[in-house]
DNA sequence: GAAATCTAGTTGCGTAACGCAACCGGATTT
DNA sequence: AAATCCGGTTGCGTTACGCAACTAGATTTC
């Protein structure tokens, strides 16, 4: 039965893991926000499988992450570029990144430092911040049922709270 | 030879994604966000296989994410709890839903809605932000090499600049 | 105080996914 | 004309996943 899907949790993690697909897809992005656009490219990169990455790019295509544009004369060379769909997920990789250089690497041990293009300054972290601009934990945060929500939703909160 | 490992990458998001193991353990983070701590509740709220829900415990907890904690007489009752490693993939967690409640679900129909706790105010939408607050996309981020810089992320950025 | 239930798993088994290597056909370069 | 590049597909073996059944000690119920 291969793995469980999350296509049908009525939930934005489950829902944003199901439309990016797995682990490689994520990285996939990864490399096509650095600039890569290449079957090829991808697969060099990433030391990934080809026809694992064919599954994955076609995955990504179906969920308008990613658009198959054909740059050549004939329709055999190909470019996978990112949608507006999938740049938005820009803030997902930066966060994984800043909790790996925090927590897995260690400050003073980053692999790779992101500046603003225009200032040459850092990019500062990224925090989940209240609207007066506290930072806030999970804690500090009440979950209530939204438009969207499903019966299985308003329970599991309700019992929750 | 099972899913290839991203654990010697010298890249924050795979070393990441490593890390939190797979797909599952975002999701039992996401529940131990929002107060799950035992083991049968993480079972019955994610719809996991016992088996597979033990194994991702485990990594979890050997990578520092959770700590297993004896709350009963003999060994017999444990808490999961998140360490602050753990409560650290908070942003993460928001960014990829805030992701697709615009992106998945749209705009009104949010399964839930996250308020701070001491307002009542919606919590605002996370943002990569420039130091002068301007919002960024990924073409005006400009990467470079850090300290931890291997000589393979060295090349790539360099190749890709 | 015996039986039922709860908790936190383990074991066995079948299927789906992954990884590798080889192959392929059209286009481009040498 | 031959070699190489590009973007895949195919076949095969191994691993991981998912389900269901089982377990053993602790707790609750009757």
């Amino acid at each position: 039965m291969g793995r469980k899907r999350f296509g049908d949790i009525n939930c934005g993690v489950g829902q944003a893991l199901e439309a990016v697909g797995d682990w490689w897809s994520l990285m996939i992005v990864r490399d096509a926000v650095f600039g890569i656009r290449r079957f090829s490219d991808f697969a060099q990169s990433l030391g990934v499988a080809k026809n694992i990455l064919t599954t994955r790019l076609d995955h990504l295509v179906a969920h308008g992450i990613f658009e198959k544009v054909d740059v050549g004369s004939m329709g055999t060379r190909f470019e996978y570029q990112l949608t507006d769909k999938g740049e938005a997920l820009l803030p997902v990789l930066i966060a994984l990144r800043e909790w790996s250089d925090e927590w897995v690497f260690g400050r003073g041990h980053e692999p790779i430092i992101i500046r603003d293009q225009h200032t040459g300054r850092r990019v500062p972290k990224m925090r989940v911040l209240a609207s007066d601009g506290r930072p806030l934990s999970p804690r500090d945060l009440r979950v209530v049922p939204g438009p969207g929500a499903s019966e299985d939703t308003i329970q599991r909160l309700r019992k929750n709270s």
